[in-house]
RNA sequence: CGCGGGAUGGAGCAGCCCGGUAGCUCGUCAGGCUCAUAACCUGAAGGUCGUAGGUUCAAAUCCUACUCCCGCAC
């Protein structure tokens, strides 16, 4: 049956939801996205990915830069929907904006909640070496994605996974179960429920301090990190090329864990293809890295351009 | 005129400041070694040094203009 529905998202996990809703024979009313931003050479005002696809689709794009105000709460109500789908719009929704939809506003979040509640779930899982993450149909309501949930679907993260490659599957999974929540939601056939009580995490908006890599920590936790924020935003350490004086910032972008065991200082690099050692004794070996002004490379391409021995020391 | 980095054999880089035979690692090809090999040894091919001008006896290198690429906190 097909709905009145208004999709809200920003970055390109979510055009892959917004499309499986119009594949899915829904009536797409209004998109919402953020306001275009400068980004990018010459910093030219940008739209969202959301918001390129669906004005190529010829629908309505709003980009209020915020919904607290009675006026955009009015014009959304006036949309007269059946539901709204969200997916990372990355605006707070008030309750006035929750009720209007006559079905309520069902939102796609990338994680097994209650377990990482918030911006970066992606990210935090990988860091945090969780074994299985996954996109969850929840029902909207006032607070941080504690609303009951619909439906869920899940994929198991592996030792060689990145926030790149878990992504990607995610959205995937997402575009997969939104059109599937939002009928079981519309002909009663999914119920909503409530979250659990135990295991509620957050996953806090990545910052400058979390992407510092600190080799004195145990292999598992430094190879987790790498991962996790790879290819974004990039994890990076402290590295003095040969004849330079000054240290550069070295981007980490892929990483293995090694069962080698050292007595080297954190940070040594034990032979010529990056295996770098960590506090507990362990080592992580560097897969894929960038130098400043550089491209992303794989440490064997890297390397045939810019050696790295052993014994030099990254922190 | 927002800021910055870059263009050198197929890939990744050095050389440029202080002009004077185009270099390194990898790959490719041939041959050798080996039971064998993605390992090792030997040899070879492959470059208008982004484009157009200028300075100079001589320009990858210095000067000018242009083209294209790439980062700038998701």
């Amino acid at each position: 049956m097909p709905l009145r529905i208004a999709f809200m998202g920003s970055p390109d996990i979510a055009v892959g939801v917004l499309k499986s809703l119009m594949e899915a024979g829904h009536e797409i009313v209004c998109v919402y996205s953020q306001p275009p931003r400068p980004a990018g050479r010459g910093q030219k005002l940008t739209p969202t990915p959301v918001h390129a696809f669906a004005e190529a689709q010829g629908l309505e794009v709003r980009t209020p830069k915020s919904l607290k105000k009675a006026p955009e709460q009015e014009a959304f109500a006036a949309l007269d929907l059946d539901a709204a789908v969200v997916v990372a719009y990355g605006l707070i929704l008030p309750q006035a904006i929750l009720d209007a939809p006559r079905l309520g506003c069902l939102n796609m979040h990338a994680s097994i909640l209650p377990r990482w509640r918030g911006a970066a779930p992606i990210q935090r899982a990988i860091m945090a070496g969780d074994a299985e993450t996954g996109v969850d149909a929840m029902l909207m309501d006032a607070g941080l994605d504690t609303g009951p949930v619909l439906a869920s679907l899940r994929t198991p993260i592996g030792f060689d996974d990145t926030a790149g490659s878990v992504h990607d599957r995610l959205a995937a999974l997402a575009a997969e179960l939104a059109p599937r929540a939002l009928a079981g939601l519309a002909d009663g056939s999914l119920t909503p429920k409530p979250q659990p009580e135990e295991g509620i995490t957050y996953a806090h908006k990545l910052g400058p301090e979390d992407q510092k890599v600190d080799f004195s920590k145990p292999a598992r936790e430094v190879d987790c990190q790498i991962r996790g924020l790879s290819p974004f935003p990039g994890s990076w350490c402290w590295w003095t090329p040969p004849g330079a004086g000054e240290p550069v910032r070295l981007k980490l972008l892929g990483s293995r864990r090694s069962g080698r065991e050292t007595s080297a200082p954190a940070g040594t690099v034990l032979d010529d293809r990056l295996l770098v050692a960590c506090g507990d004794g362990g080592a992580v070996r560097i897969t894929r890295l960038q130098k400043p002004g550089g491209k992303p490379l794989d440490a064997e391409i890297f390397l045939n351009g810019v050696p790295i021995p052993p014994d030099t020391v990254l922190s």
